[in-house]
DNA sequence: ATTATCTATAGATCTATAGATAATGC
DNA sequence: ATTATCTATAGATCTATAGATAATGC
């Protein structure tokens, strides 16, 4: 049953991945250590080997999580010199996004989560939060640094009340015009109504 | 055992208004049917005397918190005929309203929540989210219903993600910050930083 | 020999129900 | 007699651990 000192690794890899998706999907309360370890394939009791407990896998998962949000965030940036504030809150407004969670923004889905839960995962996502603030707020214009962070702050909270909203609500319709109203108050075209079968990943 | 009509409708209501406050002060998964009733003064039992099930409670409940808010609501519009949009606002983003959850809106506490529920849940959150926004289209200034209402959905985006963000993070002077924040892009002057001992309830 | 994983299970908790109890309301 | 509530429990699920297993790595 023993593995290598790389599949080792590889495994605890896998389990930080699926757990960074699933809890982002289904909230830290809906999925359970031994489904989480069936999907990632391997066996309920292994995972005492690789995290102290699922605490501590939702704190490494939601700086995991974060960690790919700030990846593509980054690439948004380099590859929109002109204006990359509107590329990104554009790009996290769209129907692609709200349908994809599990890939997409941290606090919109796990921020009220979050809230309710202890303090290691509270240092997580706060740290993360920060992280990703500091991204959105060097792709914002304006005079001082201090404006561009007030902005910043500002835009995220309408990005991510927006996002909960529009996912929140049974209502397709209600969903897209939500994302299309927040996007026309930050002043970047408003998102297609329907999610194109495209490429590549969700822009949150 | 058995008890009056009378007292039996008073028992529903301080179930529903029990559930009301816990499910949001902990979310759906946060507390189970025992302790609900346990907190309410009655046994886990009787439950399902007065609901089909814990998401019928989780739909109703959402239905009453609802009412709670929109009524506090109308009686700001009422006070406030001047500029009520701006006093809404501001009181929802209070400290104040940030550390008492279980009387606040309901979407920042259960919105994320709410998205991955059963259709009853949904339905009925979806509503309340209608009605909510009925109240906070009403108060905005502008031309046309058209413009007002997607004022009110952008400005009440903003409200959302200030809330579960100031909630989520673990660092008080940020949270205090991403409400300031989210203020000054409302045009509403900055909430105060901490929360005074006063009287009455939350604003949300 | 060490150790990563697996099997099995302890102990707690959760939703829901069955049957007993006792007070209401005819 | 009816019925709202209570007691007790079924059955499922959850986190965490103990001990067995078998492959790695000295």
């Amino acid at each position: 049953m023993r593995v290598s000192k790389e599949q080792m690794a590889e495994n605890r890899e896998r389990i930080l991945a699926t757990a960074a998706q699933l809890f982002r999907e289904r909230g830290f309360d809906g999925i359970g250590v031994a489904d989480l370890m069936k999907t990632a394939g391997l066996t309920h009791g292994g995972f005492y080997g690789h995290f102290a407990s699922k605490e501590d896998l939702m704190a490494q998962a939601s700086a995991r999580a974060v960690e790919q949000i700030c990846g593509r965030w980054r690439e948004m940036l380099e590859h929109t010199p002109d204006d990359p504030r509107a590329a990104l809150e554009q790009a996290y407004l769209t129907p692609r996004h709200r349908d994809a969670p599990g890939e997409g923004c941290l606090m919109a889905a796990l921020g009220a989560d979050a809230a309710r839960q202890g303090p290691g995962v509270r240092r997580a996502v706060t740290e993360g939060f920060t992280k990703m603030l500091d991204l959105l707020t060097a792709a914002m214009p304006g005079r001082s640094k201090a404006a561009r962070r007030q902005k910043a702050l500002a835009d995220y909270a309408s990005l991510v009340g927006a996002l909960v909203l529009a996912r929140a609500v049974d209502d397709a319709a209600l969903s897209d015009e939500i994302l299309q109203a927040a996007a026309a108050a930050l002043h970047v075209s408003a998102a297609a109504a329907a999610a194109p079968a495209g490429t590549g990943s969700p822009a949150a």
